[in-house]
DNA sequence: CTTGCCCTTGACGTCAACGTCAGGTTCTAG
DNA sequence: CTAGAACCTGACGTTGACGTCAAGGGCAAG
């Protein structure tokens, strides 16, 4: 498979493929003209780097996780680095859930055919969260 | 308050601040030298803008969100924005848990000892995503 | 008065994941 | 053979939320 194939197929641009591979994200074969030639499992590996991608890793981090998905098994740095990410999108997924219960609630509020002003906007419904926990 | 203690108390620099003001998502008083001055309502705010940030949303979006919170209604307009990010948000968090599962299974295979280099990895787990649903 | 910290505006730097343009080569269909 | 699509490298542009440096003004303590 030729570079136009794998883009369209995995969804994204020719230019994002050979900046993967620029950062040593994917390898490719070439022609002897030059040309990149790509094995069908390029299209779930571009898939799964998206997917990482779209997770807030930074293609540093995808770089050194790759290499587990291909052998099988990863350095002890590896297994930290994994579970470090894990709880980085776990507590990205607690504030995305923060903030969409704040929007929530202001749709909620300005719905309503507000009586006098909602009072319920002084009450520090969505701040209250730093305070609270880092007690500082 | 001016505007050291506004950054600490909400956990930003005083050039995050004068950040906000530049793209109007806070109002500052000025004192007769031109030093900025805030209520106590400001850290709420920040702390309220930061949420948002975080979540993703732009700086734009923001802008024409805060108004809802001071006035407690909102044009149509705002009304299918909030919406939009809403859903947005939600869609975000699939994102991240679907990523946290790869990486979770990226955990598992390569924690457990392989014992014939892991068929499991074959098993497009992390690709059907797009393909079953996109139905490309 | 001076030391020193906090404040001001202005402007350039950063970082990541590409987009986009330029100028040239290669493959493919007719 | 020739047009045109697809590919190549190289390099600069983009976007957002700030960081950071420069050069100066303001203000309370001693």
């Amino acid at each position: 498979m030729r570079i136009g194939e794998v883009a369209d197929r995995a969804g994204v641009s020719t230019r994002a493929l050979r900046y993967y591979e620029e950062q040593g994200l994917i390898a490719a074969d070439r022609t002897g003209s030059g040309q990149r030639t790509y094995p069908e499992s390029a299209v779930e590996r571009v898939q799964l780097i998206q997917r990482f991608f779209t997770a807030g890793l930074p293609s540093r981090t995808v770089r050194q996780l790759l290499p587990c998905v291909d052998t099988g098994h990863g350095s002890p740095e590896a297994f930290a680095m994994m579970a470090a990410e894990r709880d980085r999108i776990t507590a990205a997924m607690a504030d995305l859930a923060a903030a969409r219960d704040a929007l929530d609630r202001l749709i909620d509020i300005a719905h309503h055919p507000t009586p006098e002003h909602c009072p319920a906007l002084r009450e520090p419904a969505w701040a209250p969260y730093d305070a609270a926990v880092t007690g500082a």
